[in-house]
DNA sequence: AACCCGTGGCC
DNA sequence: TGGCCAAGGGT
């Protein structure tokens, strides 16, 4: 039952030619390499999990200009760091650096244990591969990463079947990836990796014809680059529906509650959220009685990666202020509190006040 | 083991 | 345009 995928070519032969298209090709200029400290590494590697370079740039800028060290995070609010990853998703991954970052001040005075494995695998939202990334690129010794750049390039190496997602051929990619990993110049190797599978063996049109692994490529000899890795089976999405309550004071401002610390926008501030017509009905004879409830607004759909989901703004007037309950907050456009609000909601504050929000409050947006 | 968790780019 | 996916980890 062994049919084991051998390796193509000897680590030290893959080691020679991916370094050598590396000093030519790769990346030597990403801020993150600047000084490339254990805290900027890692700060980079969570932002980086599932998200684009080109996104995480002008997050990354912002959050070492106001948490230059891990120190100046631990002390911060967590509302402060998931203001500053506002528009950057995966939410989880602010909370648990915050987190973090107040462990290793406790429990490590302060250093990222860059030379304990298991003390890096024991910080929240850092797993296997996060953490042989840090250490490699901050220490320079021999650790092993498998990101995606990294499965989608041994998959086609080898032309492996099945979906990398699939336990088991995730570990035949470990074992890969560990059988390619060299023992010295580990910096360079864990970058080069990464540049290779994100610029040249792309998952879209890759230029197989300027590839240093060409010759040896399975996939490629094939002429099945495309093929790998298998995609993932399709499942059709569930759609979800929220009403969202926008409720104006006589300034403008819109009321936000705190969602709870797990699940959507975990943590991040919205407006009250409901279900149904029925309970948003019933929040209001609680909290605002005399409120008139306008007929539904077209829904405007976000499409998440798991779920569809269908908001329905309601716009209500409130001038009592006193009338709303504890826990929530004014969210003034002119003077916005930082706090973490969602992408989408942000657009639908925009939409819905009579004003438009600062462009320097979205790095994601360009030009404003 | 299968889900859950965001957003933007790409074709 | 809509489906797919990206420097994954937690539960």
């Amino acid at each position: 039952m062994t049919d084991e995928p051998a390796p193509v070519m000897a680590p030290e032969d893959f080691q020679q030619r991916l370094l050598a298209w590396f000093d030519r090709h790769g990346r030597h200029d990403l801020p993150w390499q600047k000084p490339r400290t254990p805290y900027r590494v890692w700060v980079s590697e969570i932002m980086l999990q599932q998200t684009q370079v080109a996104t995480v740039l002008p997050y990354f800028e912002r959050f070492m200009g106001r948490f230059s060290t891990i120190e100046a995070l631990a002390e911060a609010e967590q509302d402060e760091v998931l203001h500053l990853w506002t528009g950057l998703g995966y939410y989880a991954r602010a909370r648990n650096m915050h987190k973090s970052a107040r462990l290793v001040v406790q429990q490590h005075d302060g250093e990222l244990p860059v030379h304990d494995m298991d003390a890096m695998l024991a910080l929240p939202g850092i797993g296997r591969s996060t953490a042989g990334a840090i250490i490699a690129q901050s220490t320079g010794r021999r650790a092993v990463i498998l990101d995606g750049n990294v499965k989608r390039t041994l998959s086609r190496l080898h032309a492996l079947p099945g979906w990398p997602g699939q336990p088991r051929v995730e570990r035949k990619l470990w074992e890969l990836a560990e059988h390619y990993t060299p023992s010295c110049r580990l910096t360079d190797y864990t970058q080069a990796v990464m540049d290779f599978g994100a610029t040249l063996c792309r998952r879209g049109q890759p230029e197989c014809s300027r590839c240093p692994f060409n010759d040896v490529c399975i996939a490629n000899v094939r002429g099945e680059q495309k093929r790998f890795p298998e995609s993932k089976p399709k499942k059709t999405l569930p759609v979800r529906r929220a009403w969202m309550l926008m409720l104006n004071d006589a300034r403008g401002r819109i009321w936000l509650e705190q969602r709870p610390p797990a699940g959507v926008w975990g943590g991040l501030w919205t407006p009250p959220q409901f279900d149904d017509q029925m309970s948003l009905r019933a929040w209001l004879d609680q909290h605002v009685p005399g409120a008139i409830v306008s007929s539904p607004e077209p829904v405007f759909t976000h499409t998440f990666s798991h779920f569809r989901l269908e908001i329905i703004p309601q716009p209500v007037r409130c001038d009592r202020l006193d009338a709303v309950r504890e826990g929530g907050c004014w969210y003034d456009p002119e003077f916005p509190p930082a706090l973490g609000v969602a992408a989408p909601v942000k657009l639908l504050l925009e939409r819905q006040a009579p004003f438009a929000l600062k462009p320097q409050d979205s790095p994601g947006k360009r030009g404003g």
